[in-house]
DNA sequence: CGGCTGCTCGCGGTTTTCGGACATGGACAG
DNA sequence: CTGTCCATGTCCGAAAACCGCGAGCAGCCG
């Protein structure tokens, strides 16, 4: 079918869950998350990709899945550099943009990211950008945290949220 | 920029106005309209083609334009073997391969179209279909008239339809 | 008092929902 | 013969609902 997109599919496992990695045949990813939010994100995919989409089983595509296995073994930076690729909203890629800026090991309140993009008062909208990140882990939506310390939310629960703030060395509340 | 389409565009002039040729990389027609409707035309586009897409003057794509030319000579058979490739819903792809359907120089109505795609009741419909086809003449929906004989409407003007259709050698009333 | 808890309300981008318009025509009432 | 009503698919605009928040305030307890 012409016009649908060719995209690479890998699954890798990790300590709190398997993980989906979907990256397209430039070497960006596209989406990450955790298989048993794989309709949520496959719903998300299909909202931009009109002309539909086929999806090619790939070890490693890219070296995508190595840098989070690495990520995983300890590493933290090693998905630092990786590229992605995503649709949305001007509103979505600006706070997007600013959340891989927050290194690892820190974590920012709701209202700290809306001031960052210059929206001091779209302190609750962020949260929703936040929500809707296509690519979990590397985009690191897991750093932002209530002003108060609370973890909140977290798309793939807040237990994976807790562990991925653990496993990066930061003291969080609660 | 990645993803966003290449198409290849043409103008020819005709004995009703300047028309507008769109194709694709693979000889395919994505849009046929006339100049000054240019503008719903690169709408309707836009809609289908989320990525974007980039334009390239181009002489003759493919023959298509030579093909146009012909039918407008009075060759009228020369559109017929043309391909398209268009988006839409199911229920206007029905209605408009059932359009390249009729012969030149013959006339039904939407009423008898509404019939011929198994929705009889669908009559209404069927004309916003029709409005909605991005490939004129060549998907002829100048073919399609009232069930007492009247013009109704058409995208490009009512006296552009009264010309393709007398071109093609049908009595209509009115 | 000082500190904590819990509730309420306003914030703003995105998504969903809803109502209308339209390239018609057939049935029915007056 | 004329007017009215309705079926039917799709798009568009407006309006409302939805929330991964946070500040402000009342109430409660030592």
């Amino acid at each position: 079918m012409p016009g649908s997109e060719q995209l690479l599919v890998d699954r890798i496992p990790t300590p709190i869950g398997e993980l989906v990695i979907i990256a397209d045949q430039a070497g960006k990813l596209r989406a990450v998350d955790w298989t048993d939010h794989e309709g949520r994100m496959l719903a998300l995919l299909a909202r931009h990709c009109r002309h539909g989409f086929d999806l090619h089983p790939r070890r490693d595509p890219h070296g995508l899945s190595r840098a989070l296995k690495a990520y995983f073994k300890g590493d933290l930076a090693a998905i630092e550099p990786l590229e992605t690729a995503t649709d949305g909203t001007p509103f979505q890629h600006a706070a997007w943009r600013e959340l891989r800026r927050i290194p690892a090991g820190r974590a920012i309140s709701y209202a700290e990211l809306a001031r960052r993009i210059g929206r001091p008062r779209a302190v609750r909208a962020t949260g929703l950008a936040n929500g809707a990140n296509p690519i979990s882990i590397v985009v690191p939506c897991h750093r932002v945290i209530g002003s108060d310390g609370s973890l909140t939310g977290y798309g793939g629960g807040i237990h994976r949220k807790r562990w991925l703030l653990a496993h990066e060395g930061c003291e969080t509340a609660e």
